[in-house]
DNA sequence: TTTTTTTATGGAAACATTTCCACAAAGTTG
DNA sequence: CAACTTTGTGGAAATGTTTCCATAAAAAAA
């Protein structure tokens, strides 16, 4: 690989005067700069980022810890995020922390060794205690004290699910989500805010059944028992609210495999966008997060950071109704 | 950011004593070791890999070009790589190509600009021309003259599949899949051999009904109107092979929304491992491509570059067959 | 024409490491 | 105890850039 001491040499010019050429910067005499360019195209030479991010102490480069890339929203989020990066001519790191506190702090650990310019942070983990304020850091649907966050509109989120059952006839309501009394919650989850709203929504249009039902936080594959349960013996429920599409694929399905016909009998939204599951039997009503906006408002945010711009504490970003057949 | 001088100063000592504690190399006395390794801790040194990497001219980086993190397949090739590369304390970066040829050049420029040690590329596009040997890259599924590949099974793929589809009754196939008339096949790809082995298969047993559709390459959002014409024509067939488990779940749809049951009139299998649509309706069969083997598989020839081992030329990894509902 | 401003260029320090080398202080061998 | 080996330490070069500074030539203003 060439340097600059070699464009240099064969320019018989001073390597300032390359750097200059490279970053239009200075004066540089239109002769000297074209004839940098021919040595420069010649040697096939790229300037070492390496060597540049150390003098200027920044790098271009994000690193974003999330659970995995395997779960369908995460592997739009990250596909958006990456797209919006490259438009600003940022590098992404992925992570896949599997939802562990102890891996994501390793990679906390990793990610600072390699100064990585700033991290996305995707958890459920109460992992606030470990954040040194001093790094840069995003986080993505959870608060964590001074940490400058992207979050959807949970409670919107929530509220729309419940006016749509409603307006569809559904009068005796389930929730499936997130168990509050787990280990993880800890932190309070803007996540959490989706059944708050939800509940609220219900009770100010004058409906108070409710089934409640924990779906273990952080399992992304199988279906819990209890759960099957819990979905097929309150049968008196016509509408149901689950956290997200994956949920409510498998709550369909119980539902159907059990005889009951949906949407007739009953009504399922799911969260997500349905987009996941559009090609496969019905489609999904679910409430969008749109996540190509949470990405451009994250990047935003790695931008603010590498100007050394003022940090917005939290954006919060739109939500959208899809309305699919299981409604 | 306390540098290695700072921990020098504070500790009293020589600059390359304090390197000779963290990496653990060379001669240093017990009492010396402790007292700079005190300092570190005091002053939360964490070594900056930028310029270790400057002086090494490595930095256990490695990239992966992939068409995008959305499709279902690629997220979970993603999630292994990454959990693989981790294992060996490589770092990766996301690179999501859209499958456009040009996107994929500018992102390999990129990375000979940042230097990392080596990247991974999964591509349709003829590319071959544009590959510089002298950079550390592995092609996953394509063959690229003098570039290392890590292919699945593709011909056991077909295989497989034939003998399945055979063995579960039916007599009338239909193959749906990959254009090889398309701009994107100039490069011979291994995923070709699918269809190849499926054909023969059948040959060999004596089977001659085969109708082939083409699917078009690189979409994964809509299916065709005239596939789908296609493939309720064919109302004689009772064996289909598809290319990816999402052509299949939709090939599905469509003939369960015309009226035929599968698999009792029709029997579809398709490849990917049908993971992805385990929880809904019915589950696929289909061929796995196991790929927390290929990345296992990438990951040691990442580590053989980095050792400057002599590289496999090719590694076939193994598929097997996932027996489902629809078949 | 002299002075001032603008344009043009290269040397050298700085960024944070590793590593080679020199040197010294121990320890071992004969 | 002399000669040699092992252990321990720090200075300095090297990695590939950017940027400050000095200097010089050219252009503009006086």
């Amino acid at each position: 690989m060439p340097s600059i001491k070699d464009v240099a040499l064969k320019a018989g010019v001073g390597i300032a005067t390359v750097s200059r050429v490279i970053n239009q910067s200075g004066y540089v005499k239109e002769a000297t700069r074209i004839k940098i360019e021919k040595v420069i195209e010649e040697l096939g030479f790229k300037p070492n980022e390496i060597a540049r991010s150390m003098t200027q102490q920044k790098n271009r480069i994000a690193a974003f810890i999330l659970p995995n890339t395997k779960h369908l929203f995460f592997g739009e989020l990250l596909f958006e995020v990456e797209s919006a990066l490259y438009e600003k001519n940022y590098k992404l790191m992925v992570c896949n922390s599997s939802e562990q506190l102890e891996k994501e702090l390793i990679y906390i650990d990793m990610l600072k060794t390699n100064r990585v310019d700033s991290m996305i942070l995707l958890t459920n983990n109460d992992i606030e205690k470990h954040l040194d304020k001093k790094y840069r850091i995003i986080s993505f649907d959870r608060i964590f004290d001074g940490i400058p966050c992207v979050a959807s509109d949970n409670y919107t989120g929530g509220k729309l699910a419940a006016e749509h059952l409603i307006e569809r006839g559904a009068k005796k309501f389930m929730f499936i989500g997130d168990d509050q009394q787990g280990a993880h919650t800890i932190v309070k989850t803007e996540v959490s805010k989706r059944r708050i709203a939800f509940k609220e929504t219900l009770r100010q249009h004058g409906y108070n059944h409710l089934v409640e039902i924990e779906y273990p936080l952080g399992n992304y594959i199988d279906i819990p028992d209890q759960v099957q349960e819990q979905v097929l013996k309150h049968n008196e429920v016509d509408g149901i609210f689950c956290i997200s599409d994956t949920v409510a694929a498998r709550v369909i399905k119980t539902l159907e495999n059990s005889g009951r016909r949906v949407p007739e009998d009953v009504k399922v939204i799911g969260y997500d966008g349905g987009r996941s599951f559009l090609n496969l039997g019905k489609s999904i009503t679910s409430i969008d997060q749109q996540p190509h906006i949470s990405a451009k408002a994250i990047v935003n945010i790695i931008d603010q950071y590498y100007n050394d711009h003022a940090i917005d504490p939290i954006i919060i970003t739109p939500v959208k109704l899809k309305s699919g057949e299981t409604t």
